[in-house]
DNA sequence: ATTTATTTTTAGACAAGTCTAAATTTTTTA
DNA sequence: TAAAAAATTTAGACTTGTCTAAAAATAAAT
């Protein structure tokens, strides 16, 4: 089928756009910690198997196959995220390599098993849609909280950024998927937010709370 | 760490050295599909690795560490087995193939929690043992069922050939890990046999009797 | 509207793993 | 024990995916 590389290539270029509908060779390369060279020559080949659409120095952007084979990919890697943090007790900040590693097993019948196994989860740990095998997935409307005025809240449903140190810094705050948060005060000087969860109350930064997303 | 080209070798190696110390260059060839010149480049990495003990015409022997790698492999990929029968219901002839992918998870913290979801396992689905995380495992005493004598028998333990075809065969007539059988009449012009397998009777060829393996 | 800076592509190289064909070594057979 | 056969290694080539350095195209700034 396809390789690993073309296919972190492809999930890469499905991430990137959902910010931005044309994808530059650049954003690629960060993405995939290489070179930008590397990525031309790549998009070439992922042209020459129709999985994008590529002009020149245009950017690319995923035809529609391209588009399943990326979506496949992310329901692998949501649902082995799931089954890691639900099945194995691993947290939430600590499955993520392990699925970059998982998400390329090939077989689909494997993963619909998987997905009944765990009975259908709708979302992963981090709150990311999980696809169906048919590669759909209904988005909610996440806001991030920094969005939020005084009084307003919601249930913390979704991150900005993955990184293990602020999964951490979210689970030592009690900052986790499910919770439901006010904000109660937001400081004039910094824009940092005094928010209630549940009984306790927390200072965040608008940092944190432009990457801590909700739904209403 | 490894590649999954040594892995796969390193593997190779360890299966074959169990009925012949020096595996040759052709052996290993013949069991990962591949050509002799492709072997004896990559017995020269695995060499300079320190994970084989090669001299040029002489065939190989794993080192410590490499026999130590090597059934770190074996080990995934029967709890991998274990665990797509038992959890998500494959049958016993479906799973090889993936288990194959399966195995280069590289976690080791992963296959830990995973051996301890299942409650440590000691024999995958076709009955060959799962070595703990340091490599330990008893091999119990397994003789092919065409060495037995009439009124000779034993429960199921193991199979020699590990092909689908074969499994399904023995599914079919109920010839699987755990059953009790005897033999009650060997065929004196083909060596054929004719079993009692629990309430039932079975007549198998010598082929079949070699291939099937018991614990007395 | 040029010049400058940035982005992207090309050119050429390299490592891993594989292949075929030819050379060499070992084993078997006569 | 010398010739023939089989096994193994070497030589040279190819593919995939990557890299650096240089060239070309696009975007930004004067
Ligand atoms: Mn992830
Ligand atoms: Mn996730
Ligand atoms: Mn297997
Ligand atoms: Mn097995």
């Amino acid at each position: 089928m396809n390789t690993l590389a073309e296919e972190n290539y492809l999930k890469a270029i499905y991430h990137l756009s959902l910010s931005d509908a044309n994808v530059s060779t650049n954003q690629i390369a960060a993405a995939l910690n290489t070179k930008a060279a590397s990525v031309t020559d790549m998009l070439k080949k992922l042209a020459d198997k129709e999985l994008i659409n590529y002009e020149k120095y245009q950017g690319v952007t995923l035809t529609a196959v391209g588009k399943k084979i990326a979506l496949q990919i992310i329901r692998k890697h949501r649902l082995w995220e799931y089954f890691l943090v639900e099945k194995l007790n691993f947290k939430w900040d600590e499955v993520h390599e392990m699925a970059e590693e998982m998400e390329h097993i090939s077989s689909v019948e494997l993963i619909d098993r998987l997905d009944k196994f765990m009975d259908y989860p709708k979302h992963d740990p981090h709150g990311d849609p999980i696809p169906d095998r048919d590669g759909n997935f209904k988005k909610h409307e996440l806001k991030p909280i920094a969005s939020l005025a005084v009084n307003e809240g919601g249930i913390i449903s979704g991150v900005r950024d993955h990184s293990a140190t602020f999964l951490q810094y979210l689970e030592k705050q009690q900052l986790t998927i499910g919770k439901k948060i006010t904000v109660t005060e937001i400081i004039d000087y910094d824009h940092s937010m005094i928010l209630q969860v549940e009984q306790t109350t927390t200072h965040i930064s608008r940092e944190v709370a432009k990457n801590l997303l909700i739904v209403i």
